[in-house]
Order: C-alpha cells, then sequence, then structure tokens
DNA sequence: AACCCGTTCTTCATTTTTGTAGAACAGCAC
DNA sequence: GTGCTGTTCTACAAAAATGAAGAACGGGTT
C-alpha cells in the first residue's frame, strides 16, 4: 500500500554502504556524518519493510534482500549520473554574460573575447551594456568589468585589473585656442563639458562642480561618448581615463592624474558562474590580456 | 567542476512542477508545502547551474533546457518505481512471524493459519515460541497473541481476543480420591501444583502462595504443558485458563473462574507490519476465528 | 594480555529544512 | 469595476536532520 519512500536520495547511501561494508566508511565517501548514514539506512529499511543490513561490530552485511536491490539501485544511479551530464552539458552551452558600462566594450576588449572564442569553439559569450550597475550574485550576469567605488560583495570572486586614473582632457584645437590649465587650481576661464545622469553616481560631475563654477559648464551629456565627442571636437574640458584615451591624439592632458578621483578597476564574477569550468578558462585567459590593456 | 547535486528527491519535484505547471499543485501531489517546492527548484537550479523554470504569476513555465532533461528525469523516476516495486516484493515474501507463549499455539490456531496460507500461497509463517515477551516495536515479531496484565505500547495495533478466565482444576482421579474444594475459601488440606520462572510474570503462583500454605504447594514446573500433564496425572490442583480445558474431559473444575485472574488476551499487530497488505489481510482472516476459540 | 583500530550506537546541541500565514499580483467571470 | 481564483514570494516559527563527541564492542597484533 505505501509505496512512499520519499527520499530518493537514500538509495546512494545504500549503495555507498552495500560497496564500503560499513556506515563509517560510507560516511566518509559520501562526506556526512556516520550517524546519519546509519539513520538514512534505517529509513530506507522502515519505508521498504526490509532488512537491508545485518548490523555487526564489523560493519553492515547485505542480507539477500539488499543483494536483488543493488542491481536497481545501480540503475538508479545510472540514471541520475546521465541526468547530471545531461545538465552539465547544458549548463556549458549557457552564453557567459559580462556586464561593464559601454565605455569598457572596448575594441581590445572584445579582440581578447574573440580570441578565446576562437580556441574555444563552444563557449558563447553576451554582453549586458548597462547603466545600473547589474547584482551578479542575483544571477543578472556572470561577470562584471567595473570601478568599484564602494566595495563588492566579499562573496564575488574578484581581480584587479588597474587602478583606473582619471585626469582632465581637451582637443588639440582648444589648446590652441584657449590655452590649457596647468593645475586644478587653473580652472578660471575654462570651459567644461561633463557627463551626468540620475540613475548613477556622478563621480566626475560632482568633482567639477566643487572645482568650476557652475556657468563654465557648458553642456551634460547622458551619454560617455558623447561627450568624448563633445572634449575632441573642442567644445570644452572634460575629466576622462587617462589609460584610456592615451594613445588618442586628439587629446590632450592637462596636467597629471586627479588623485582624489583614482578608483580600483575590478572584474567581479559571481561564485556561481565560477563553477563553471569555462568560466574559470575564460577568467584566467581574459583578465591578464585585459589588465594589459591598462598597463 | 563541482558535479553534487545532492539530493536526487529533487528530480521528483522537478518532474512534478513540470506536470503540474506551478508549484502549488505540484505541492499538492507532492503533499509538501508550496514554499518547499519552489525552495526545491531553487536548490536544483543552483545545482545544475540552469534556469529551469520562468517565474510568472501563473506558474512555472519550463525553459528549453528543463524540457531537454525531462527524458532524463522520468528514466530516473522509472528505475526508482522499479526498485519500489521490487522491494515490495520482496517485502511481501517476508515472512508473518507470531509470536504467543507456547501454550497459545494450539491445534485449532495452527489449523486457521493453515486455512489463510490454503488461500494464499506465497503467504509464509513464521513461529516464535517464546516465554519472554518479545518486543513487537523493535521488530521482533510482526503479531503477538498475549494475555496483557499491563496496557500494551499504544502504538501497537490491537485487536482484544476474550478475556481470560482463570480456575482452579483437579483431574477427575484426584475428585475421586481426596474431593474437590467448593470455593477459594475451601483449599486447606489440598496439594497444588504451580507454574514458576523467575523471566516471566508469575501471576498465577503468587495468587496460589496468598491462599495456600507453602507446604500445600507439592510440585513446580518451569513449563505449562508440564504442569498441565501434572494436574491431568492427579499430583494436584492448579490453576489453569477456564476455555483452554473446557473440552478436556480430564479436567475438573472445582469452582467458577476467579474474577481477579482475569485478564485481556489481545491480539497485537506492529505498526510496522500492519503496513503490510498481506499482514492486513492476515488478520482480518484470522482475529475472528481465533476469537472463536475463546467464545 | 594489553592495546589499537575500525566499527556501531547513543545523546545532545546545532543547523537545515519545512510548514504556516499572509501580502501581492494577474487573469477571469460577473 | 469588484470579487474570485490560482499563483508566487516573504517572514518567521516549528520540526527534522545533521554533526560532534564519546561509550562500547570485538577482532587482530604486538
Amino acid at each position: 500500500m505505501k509505496n512512499g519512500f520519499r527520499n530518493w536520495s537514500d538509495i546512494r547511501v545504500f549503495l555507498s554502504v552495500f560497496r564500503e561494508g560499513s556506515t563509517l566508511a560510507a560516511s566518509g565517501k559520501l562526506k556526512v556524518s556516520q550517524p546519519t548514514v546509519a539513520r538514512r539506512i534505517d529509513v530506507l529499511e522502515r519505508e521498504t519493510g526490509l532488512t537491508l543490513f545485518e548490523r555487526g561490530t564489523h560493519g553492515f552485511k547485505p542480507t539477500p534482500e539488499a543483494l536483488r536491490l543493488v542491481p536497481l539501485a545501480e540503475a538508479i544511479e545510472a540514471s541520475v549520473l546521465e541526468f547530471a551530464d545531461c545538465a552539465k552539458e547544458l549548463t556549458s552551452t549557457q552564453p557567459i554574460r559580462i556586464t561593464a558600462y559601454s565605455a569598457n566594450f572596448s575594441a581590445r576588449m572584445i579582440e581578447i573575447v574573440n580570441e578565446f572564442s576562437a580556441v574555444n569553439q563552444d563557449v558563447a559569450f553576451e554582453f549586458l551594456s548597462s547603466v545600473r550597475a547589474l547584482d551578479l550574485m542575483a544571477g543578472e550576469a556572470d561577470i562584471a568589468l567595473r570601478l568599484a567605488r564602494t566595495d563588492p560583495d566579499p562573496d564575488l570572486i574578484c581581480r584587479k585589473i588597474s587602478t583606473a586614473r582619471w585626469s582632465l582632457f581637451g582637443s588639440r584645437n582648444y589648446a590652441d585656442k584657449f590655452g590649457l590649465p596647468g593645475s586644478t587650481n587653473d580652472l578660471a576661464g575654462h570651459q567644461f563639458v561633463t557627463f551626468q545622469r540620475d540613475d548613477v553616481p556622478n563621480v566626475f560631475h560632482e568633482w567639477l562642480t566643487n572645482h568650476v563654477e557652475p556657468d563654465q559648464i557648458v553642456m551634460s551629456f547622458t551619454e560617455l561618448e558623447l561627450m568624448h565627442a563633445a572634449i575632441r571636437s573642442g567644445q570644452g574640458l572634460g575629466i576622462s581615463n587617462v589609460k584610456l584615451v592615451e594613445t588618442d591624439m586628439s587629446f590632450v592632458r592637462c596636467f597629471d592624474e586627479i588623485p582624489e578621483l583614482a578608483v580600483p578597476h575590478l572584474m567581479l564574477i559571481s561564485p556561481e558562474a565560477y563553477r563553471r569550468p569555462e568560466v574559470r578558462a575564460f577568467v584566467k585567459f581574459f583578465a591578464p590580456r585585459y589588465a594589459a590593456i591598462y598597463k
């Protein structure tokens, strides 16, 4: 009547005790305590109404009934293994989701990902370009590249890419026309462009408002690209990442980095994603090459 | 790497949610609460690293990955079912173990069991004749026939067979030689045989020692059969079950039952054994017929 | 004989799982 | 619209499973 044996995992315990010959040895393999193993066998026996093992001071000896059940238990184990394999397979075909603020999806970065893809044909990627910082712990993405103004969740796996350094830049023609300030005390009379939006911490914008008069700020953008374009076309001076525009000849740095704006540039990986072998492989491949961009 | 999904039962939950389309409906089938079902799916998803269901206010909709896994999960389920069937099969070939004090294994009782066996060829029996009362709760036997001087464990299933009544008996030739006492106040001058052993409550022996002088007790036996034989051969008077010797012409009852010795005669079944269908069938068949002996 | 080793069992504190109750939500019927 | 139904979540209390520690046991070895 009562068909119920509720806990299918008990079959694994059964098999382990059968194979090891004792609950103690089985507990080692199963990584649970010996009393637990003994108790699981007890409930399996109660549920089946069978005595599966004879208890002795030398271990659990399987009864004839247990022997009859072993092949069936092994069949279950095999099915479960198959299920697990399939799940693993499916997991590894899930794309690796990388999130970053759009400015960080540089051409060189994509190139590195492509290099990885070339040798790992079966790994797919998904790029989540979002202003808001996605929540890796909640599974919104697998990997994030971001500037960490606040300490990230300690559970996240963290690789430091660089210390992002920032300074004030102008275009060559702005420099020719108005000259460039020589220090942060020399900003009077200049024009500035800024980046500002209310769904994101406006660290740079706030720095500017603290150092220049409001009417010196002539343009405000909600996209970094647009602000960069504005700087490039000589509309005004703006704050930018030193390394990022280092090779761009149209940007001229006014003075050395602004130390108080320096911030760690991190690669963060959700622990869940990090359990996937292909994610670990990718991190190992990607992190040093990506960091090299900012060297 | 971490292959571990520890809880095989989660696959059953997975299947149920898939089939029912919602955790609530699945919880009904599985007889667990809805939050539990949702939580089990959560851990399965974390363990596999897959999103198995899209959550909505209308239920859990399986993802393509879940669909791929369903057949494998069904294979597991089928294996488990097979295992359960085999276990049930094995259980039902286990003998039904009946314990009673030897005197209760009367010829008529065996006959009733045989009648049952005749129509239930596949049910085996084991008779455990033991002086000590075996512990049904501990699984030492499935069914006990016994006199319940103390209340039995309330968890045991209990059928009342009769109230066992007792009186003093002598043989015909003893009666001819010495006469028989007419009441419990008329025991002086008679000889008695008794049954006594230290591993069992000696209710009858104690009654005797309270009502007759020690030197009137001429023989003491550790087996009931022997005491009965002694009564039958006229060695002395002895206490016996009224119904049991009613048809035995060599026993002559001295007076009506001794009321203070009356005791319930019970059939006790361990709840564990009672879950076995063949045990229930046997109880249903056996109890009324066995009770009829003592009617 | 004495000791060690691998074993089972027992007990109790801790951790984990489960259930209960209720909020919130969306479709549907009236 | 309003109420109904079936659903998911969240919080917290209750119940169950687990682990740690140690007693007891028995066979093998020194």
